[in-house]
DNA sequence: CTGTTAGCGCCTTCAA
DNA sequence: TTGAAGGCGCTAACAG
C-alpha cells in the first residue's frame, strides 16, 4: 500500500494462502471453488485493493478481444457528435466495453493518426465520422478482423458499414418547403464539416421547385464562425440578396441568425437549418429546422459494430435515418 | 492477411529476416540499427500493417504507464461536459495519450463502477466530476500510483486536487446583480448535477443584499426537464410569485426560459442563469449568465493531472476557475 | 476441488 | 551492431 505498486494475483494468493490459479478462479467467477476459499481470496481482494490487469488478461487470452472501442468525431464539443458518443458509451457500458474517443477537426492526418493509435491499443472496433475522403488506410486493420463503422458520412475507399442521416432527402425538403412559401432565391450555406449530400440536396431541391440555381447563393467550406458571419453579411450587401437561407449544419445555423440579427433581418429572411437545437423553439420567430435524431444514429452504429464484432456476416451497407422537418416560424416566413 | 490475426513484432522479423529484438529497436527510434537493417523492418511493418501492441508493451515495461487516462463526466451530452473533455483530449493526444469517457448520470453506483473499469485497464490517471459525495473508494487507487483530479466539485473524503469554477462567488453575484435592480423574491432553481455551493452563493448574495430568503422559492434537486419545467409554473401561481429567477445550471436555465415562455413572462420576470449557452444573445430578451470557462477548466484539470503523473508533488489544492457575469437583458429586468 | 506448467507480445539484461 | 534468454500478469491446458 502506497509503495506505488498495484497487488497483482500472486500477492492475492499469497496473502490468501492458495495458488494463483485459484485466484483467477474466483475473479473469473468460474465454477468449481469451495465456498471456504472464495470467501478468503475475496477478502484478500478487497484488503488488497486488487483489480486484475486487463491487459495481461487480454494478452493471455488471446483472442484480441480487449473489450473497448474508438469513436474518431469531428469534434466532441459539437452537439450531434457529442450525442453520437454518449449513444455509443451507453450501448458500450451495457456490454462492459470501455470507450476511446478523440477529436479529428476535419483534419485527414490527425484522422490518420488516431486511428493508428487506437488500433495500436488493439480496440475491437472503430466508429468514426470520416473527416477525409478516403479511408482505404483501414483497409488493414478490417482485414485483420478490426470492425469499422462510418457516422455522418459515407466513407471513401472502404467497403464498411455507414449510417447516415437522409442528408440529401432531408435538405431537399427544406429547399422544398423554402419555396413552397413563394421563395425563389435561396442560398446555401455550409462549412467544413457539413456532409456534401447536403449540398447536392439543395440543388435537387431547387430543381424539383423549378428554381434556376444561382452560384452566388451557395457559400460551402467555411472554416469558422467569424467567416461564416461575414459571408452571410456580405449576401446582404449584393444587388440581389436572397430572401431564404438553408443552413447546412447546426452551427452554421445560429451563425447565420447572430448574423441576421446584427442586421435586423431576423423577421424578414426566412431560414431552415439541417440539425436541430435546444433552443430553436425559444426563438423569434422558432427556427424551422431539418432534424436528425443523433441518438438514434449513434446508438444504431454501435448496435451494428457490435453485430460486426461478434461475428455478423453479410456485405456492408449503409443505413438511412430519417429526418423531419419541425416548422417553427422562420421557414414559413414569406419573401419581403 | 485476413486471417483476423494480427501481425507481432515476430512476423515482421521473419519477413525482414532480422531478430525480434531488432524489429523492437527500430519500432521504438532505439539507437544503434545499421539503416540497412533499419529499411527492411520499416518495409516489412508497413508490408504487413503491424502495430505494436501496446498491452504487451506495458505489461513487459511494468512501468504502470499505459498512456490513456480515464475522465467520468456526469453526461458527456451536457454542453459543459463535452467542452471540458475536448479540452482534456486535447492536452492528452499531444503527449500520446488516449482518453477513455463514461457518463455517470449521477448515480454513485456507476460511478464506482466504471471508476473500477478504468482502473482494471490501469488508465494513469483520472479525472472525474463527482457525482456521490464520498469518493473515499478512490483511496487504494491513489495510493497505487494513480493520479486523480475532480472537476466541477470538490470530492468528499478524499484529497485529491479539484478544479472548480467559483461556484458561491458566482451564485452570489448573479443574486446580487438581480437585487441591486430592484429585485427581493428571487427563487432559486437548481437540479442533481448543479453544485451545492451554488445554493450556498444564492443564500449568501440573498444576505448580502439583505434580503430574507424565503424557503418557497427554493427549488432544488429537480430530477429532469419536465419537473423543473412544472416547478416554475407552480411558483407563478402562488400568491407571492417570484419577479426573478437565479437558474443553477444551462440546461435549467433553457427549461426556466421555456416555462417563462409558455406563460408569457419572458419580459416580466428576471432571469440570471448560471453557465452561458450558444444562443444566449439571440434570445429576447437575452440571457444574462455567470458564465464560466469550460474550456479552459478541462485544460487546467488535464495539466494538472498530467503534473502529478509525471511526479509533481505537494499537498493536493483546489484551484478555482474565475466567472464572468454577462448581462445581456434578462437579468436588467426591474420587478413589474 | 486445487495446483502446476507454459506462453500471449513485448522489452530488459546480458552476451556475442 | 546484433541476438538469445527471461519474465511482466494473467489464463489455457493439463495434471493431482
Amino acid at each position: 500500500m502506497g509503495d506505488g505498486r498495484r497487488p497483482t494475483m500472486r500477492d492475492v494468493a499469497a496473502r490468501a494462502g492458495v495458488s494463483l490459479k485459484t485466484v483467477s478462479r474466483v475473479v473469473n467467477d468460474e465454477a468449481g471453488v469451495s465456498p471456504a476459499l472464495i470467501g478468503r481470496v475475496r477478502q484478500a481482494v478487497d484488503e488488497l485493493g486488487f483489480h486484475p490487469n486487463v491487459g495481461a488478461r487480454v494478452l493471455r487470452r488471446g483472442d484480441t478481444r480487449t473489450a473497448s472501442i474508438g469513436l474518431l468525431l469531428d469534434d466532441v464539443a459539437d452537439p450531434f457528435c457529442a450525442t453520437v458518443l454518449r449513444a455509443v458509451q451507453d450501448v458500450a457500458v451495457a456490454r462492459g466495453v470501455v470507450v476511446l474517443s478523440a477529436s479529428v477537426d476535419g483534419d485527414a492526418g490527425r484522422e490518420r493518426a488516431l486511428a493508428a493509435a487506437f488500433s495500436a491499443r488493439r480496440t475491437d472496433g472503430l466508429i468514426l465520422v470520416p473527416a477525409a475522403d478516403d479511408q482505404s488506410y483501414l483497409g488493414s486493420e478490417v482485414a485483420s478482423g478490426t470492425a469499422v463503422v462510418c457516422v455522418g458520412r459515407v466513407p471513401g475507399r472502404l467497403d464498411v458499414d455507414a449510417v447516415v442521416a437522409t442528408d440529401a432527402a432531408g435538405a431537399a425538403s427544406a429547399v422544398r418547403h423554402l419555396a413552397a412559401a413563394g421563395h425563389t432565391r435561396i442560398a446555401f450555406l455550409g462549412d467544413r464539416a457539413a456532409p456534401s449530400a447536403r449540398l447536392a440536396g439543395y440543388r435537387a431541391g431547387l430543381e424539383a421547385a423549378g428554381i434556376v440555381p444561382d452560384p452566388a447563393l451557395v457559400v460551402g467550406g467555411l472554416p469558422d464562425a467569424g467567416h461564416a458571419e461575414r459571408a452571410v453579411s456580405a449576401l446582404f450587401r449584393t444587388a440581389t440578396p436572397p430572401t431564404a437561407l438553408f443552413t447546412a449544419r447546426d452551427a452554421v445555423t445560429v451563425t447565420a441568425l447572430r448574423a441576421l440579427h446584427r442586421l435586423g433581418l431576423q423577421r424578414l429572411v426566412a431560414l431552415v437549418g439541417f440539425g436541430d437545437f435546444d433552443t430553436a423553439d425559444l426563438l423569434s420567430p422558432g427556427v424551422t429546422v431539418v432534424a436528425q435524431d443523433a441518438r438514434r444514429i449513434g446508438t444504431r452504429a454501435a448496435d451494428l459494430l457490435f453485430a460486426r464484432m461478434t461475428g455478423h456476416a453479410g456485405p456492408p451497407a449503409i443505413y438511412p435515418v430519417p429526418t423531419v422537418l419541425v416548422p417553427r416560424g422562420s421557414g414559413e416566413l414569406s419573401p419581403r
